[in-house]
Formats: structure tokens, C-alpha cells, sequence
DNA sequence: AAGTGGTCTAGACCACTGT
DNA sequence: CAGTGGTCTAGACCACTTT
């Protein structure tokens, strides 16, 4: 090996970084097809002429961007992931009579969206919950868990929650009302939302999380934190999503309101 | 060592994730107080009694959680990273003569904001820029590089991109006019935005991004490509940010338009 | 049974920081 | 200079999947 790359600032890269780009490049290029495996560990360090605690290393690298997944005992494979745009104004735009217009994402992509209901019930609220309703954190509240799909990956985790007394109009008991139709029964209670406000923050996924959503270790994960008010400006709804980061595009756009109106010195 | 610890499912930790919870909890109580330097890899060895290519990988697990940072040769320290709150309507609300909506993140938190502006000037358009701009890439286009500080701590990558026309108009090349002026400055040359639209991504930050924000390696960054649109539905301004994923917490909110108008069926 | 990745060790050398 | 973390190796054992 001639020269070690002298990349612009002095950055002797370090072996298993120059092996991750080389299997990068190697992904990206189709040399490794998607859902395909990669050579196994011990070929690789043949290969390239490096232990094989490097390479696990370089691929340690490619797992936490979300480019390849491990089957423990079988091999690693290239992710296909393309990313799925959110659009959170459209999506939870009130439709009276029309689509729930909940789970277009991904549609594009000719992905089948899957919902999987994992708990429907009362609990304690968490924090941000309380905070939001404005009670007390462990008080009663109505959560509905899901897991959503798109073509048997996990895309998202979405907890939903409603006030016990507002859930009590509701069905968000009775049935796993496919998606966000939660709105339209909303409104026909007197609880349409007319605002709304998303928090979002990133972190590492937690292990369960990382179980739930099929996740590599050390992978980061979108958390947002959605609320809901009615007319009398009350939160009627609170939603946490936790979403795998390598897998969206979250889209928000809005208009602004004349110049002001007051303000001007 | 008696049971290694039954947890819910069949879940024997390794040792680097039993020793990284470990630490992680040593400083979220205090143990180790915030901006100290950890107990030497060597030292850490010893007291847990495994090797110290088991303490480091431990450690990178809390590094790329953004809980730590190392210096080289020099010690691993305790980040102090509250985050940092971007209302993003807020911040780009148009407020004629008034302050400069920009920069007041963090400032509840006591931290003085910093820009430092890395280059100014006339570059090809990025493939992002040039579609929104409905250009080729590659045209001309007036860009200015900024990064933005809090008590010293690089917070955020501000690329702003004008059309070139637009450009001329402004004073954006004249100065390093502090914060967001920008739209004031649009506005009085008749490109005042009247809408904006962000595109929110996460990915690994790159290595020249990961120098430039003192991040460490396989740490998440939030990209967010800003466009902002005048009366004339002509895009006068995109903006690409990124910024260390575990420093932000973002905010949107938006109110529905009453219920939609039409469509009723 | 053979192959996969997961993990761990002991030891080594390096570049860098501080004094 | 001594101390720090960065990296790499060879070898080992394990749990798991596939055949």
C-alpha cells in the first residue's frame, strides 16, 4: 500500500473506518444487492487481510447508520430503506367524511402499511402525558399501543392517549379502529382539535425499543411527542411516536400571518 | 456472582452494556459530576475486574449517546448537554423592526449564542438548493456558511443559500449581519417569505461535520432543509442546518383551518 | 455438524496530552 | 516524561441458525 489516502486534513483513517467505506461503497454501488448478505466476518478478514474483530467493528459502523442488519447465527444483510416522508400537517388534517388520511405514507413507495394493536386500557399517566392534561402524573388515562408496518418492518411505535372522561365518548376502547379516525370521533363529540404541536427529539433507542422495532443496538430513534386541543383549548389527545431515525423524512410547512398585525415600534 | 440479573426476557446483558448502564447511572446521579473526566480506562479495568477493550466499548456506547466526550490523551469528560428548544414558527415569524427572533434559543438556559461566518459568497448550487430554486445544479448562487455556538459549544452547521438575483438585492454579502436579518432585508426588497416548508432528516454525522461540531464518531445529526417562499410562490431562500441530534429538541405547532371548507360530502 | 456473529482477553504499539 | 485513549491482533468460547 502506497500512500494511506492523505485526505485533506491530515486524517489517517483508521483501518476499519477505510473498511466501512468500503463496504458502503460496495452497498451503494449494488456490489452487495439489498436483502443480500454480506461475505461473512471471517471471508471479509481474509479478504482485506485484518482480523476479524476489525471488520466487526467496520460493520458495527454501518449497522448504527441502518445500512445492514444482523440475523444472529446467519449472517448480516443489506437494509433496503428507503426513507418514508411524514407530513404532519396533511396528516392530521380534518377530513369530515373522507380517507383517514393517516397512513398514505409509505404508499408511494408501494409498501403495504400494517397496524398491530398491543394494548388498549387504562393506565397512569406518564409525565409528559400529565403534563399535558394538566393532571396529576399517574392519575387515569386511556392509552391505545400500536405498532405499525410497512411490508413487515416495524416503522413506528405510536401511544395513544386520551383523558379517561373524553375517552369515555369515544371508541378508542371498543375497536382497533384501523387509524386516525380518532379525529372525525373527536369532533363528533365536541372535541375536534383546531391546534396542534409536535415536540420532537432524538436518542438512542432504548433495548425494548430496539426490540419492538427490529433495531441494532446504538441506533437512534425520532421521538415525537404530539398534542391536541379542542375549541375551549383544552388537550384532548396526546400521541408519542418513536420512530426508527434511519427510516423518515418528517415534512412540516406553514404560512405566516400578515406582518404582525401589532408589534411594530 | 450469583444470578446475572433475570431481566424480563431471557435478556443476558453483556458486560459492556451491564458496564455502560453502570456509568451512565454514576452520571445521571452525580457520581460523576458534569465536564470531570471519568475514572482511565485502566482504572475502570481494575475496579470492574474485565479487560479494557471492555471498558471502551462501554464507553462508545455513551459516547454516541452524546453523554460523554473524549479528549485526546487527555480523558474521557462528562458532556453537560441540556437541550436546546427551535420553535421553528417562532423563529422565523416576521417581526418588522423588531429583534432578531433568531438567536434566543438557549438563552433560558443562560447561554451566550455565538456565529462565526466560515465563508460567504458565490458557489455552485447543491442538488437540494437547485430544486428548490428550480435551477440546474451547479448554477450560480450566493451562499453564506455560518456555525453557530452556545457558551462555546458548536451547536448547529447554517448553510443559507439566495438566488442570485435575489442576492444582489440584499446585503447578505456586505456583513456578517449577526442572526436572522435576512427576512427583514427579503421583505424590503419585495421577497418578503409568506411561506415556509422544513424537511427534517437524521442520519451519522459526517466526518467533516463531526470535526466541525466536536462530535464523535457514529453520533446522529439532525439535518433540516429549510425553504421559505415570497407572495409570488418563488422559493427566495433555503437554508440547510445541521445540527448534534442529542442538543435539539424541536417544536412545531399549527392550527387547522376550520373544518376544511368544501369536501363535505 | 458446520457456520454465523457476539463477546471477551492479554498484550501490544501508536499519537496525543499534560507536566 | 508518564498517562490517556485509539487501534489492532490472535485466540478463545458462546448462542444461535441453517443444513
Amino acid at each position: 500500500m502506497a500512500e494511506p489516502l492523505p485526505s485533506p486534513l491530515s486524517l489517517p483513517k483508521s483501518q476499519y473506518r477505510q473498511i466501512a467505506d468500503l463496504l458502503r461503497a460496495r452497498i451503494e454501488t449494488g456490489h452487495y444487492e439489498k436483502d443480500d448478505p454480506l461475505p461473512s466476518e471471517p471471508e471479509l478478514a481474509a479478504e482485506l487481510g485484518v482480523s476479524r474483530v476489525t471488520i466487526n467493528k467496520a460493520i458495527s459502523l454501518l449497522r448504527i447508520e441502518g445500512l445492514v442488519r444482523v440475523r444472529r447465527g446467519a449472517g448480516t444483510y443489506v437494509r433496503s430503506t428507503p426513507r418514508i416522508t411524514r407530513d404532519a400537517r396533511y396528516r392530521y388534517a380534518v377530513v369530515p367524511g373522507g380517507t383517514h388520511a393517516s397512513e398514505l405514507e409509505g404508499r408511494a413507495l408501494g409498501l403495504t402499511p400494517r397496524a398491530e394493536c398491543t394494548e388498549v386500557g387504562e393506565v397512569g399517566a406518564p409525565p409528559d402525558v400529565a403534563a399535558a392534561f394538566g393532571i396529576d402524573q399517574g392519575d387515569p388515562v386511556v392509552v391505545r399501543r400500536r405498532r405499525l408496518y410497512a411490508d413487515e418492518e416495524p416503522t413506528r411505535l405510536a401511544d395513544t392517549y386520551l383523558p379517561w372522561d373524553v375517552a369515555d365518548d369515544t371508541e378508542l376502547l371498543d375497536s382497533d379502529v384501523g387509524s386516525g379516525a380518532i379525529y372525525s370521533d373527536l369532533a363528533d363529540h365536541g372535541h375536534g382539535p383546531v391546534r396542534f404541536a409536535e415536540d420532537i427529539t432524538v436518542r438512542i433507542a432504548s433495548d425494548e425499543e430496539a426490540r419492538a422495532l427490529d433495531l441494532e443496538d446504538g441506533q437512534a430513534v425520532i421521538h415525537i411527542k404530539h398534542v391536541a386541543w379542542d375549541a375551549t383549548d383544552r388537550a384532548v389527545e396526546v400521541a408519542l411516536h418513536v420512530m426508527p431515525a434511519h427510516l423518515w423524512r418528517l415534512h412540516y410547512d406553514w404560512d405566516v400571518f400578515g406582518p404582525d398585525e401589532e408589534d411594530d415600534e
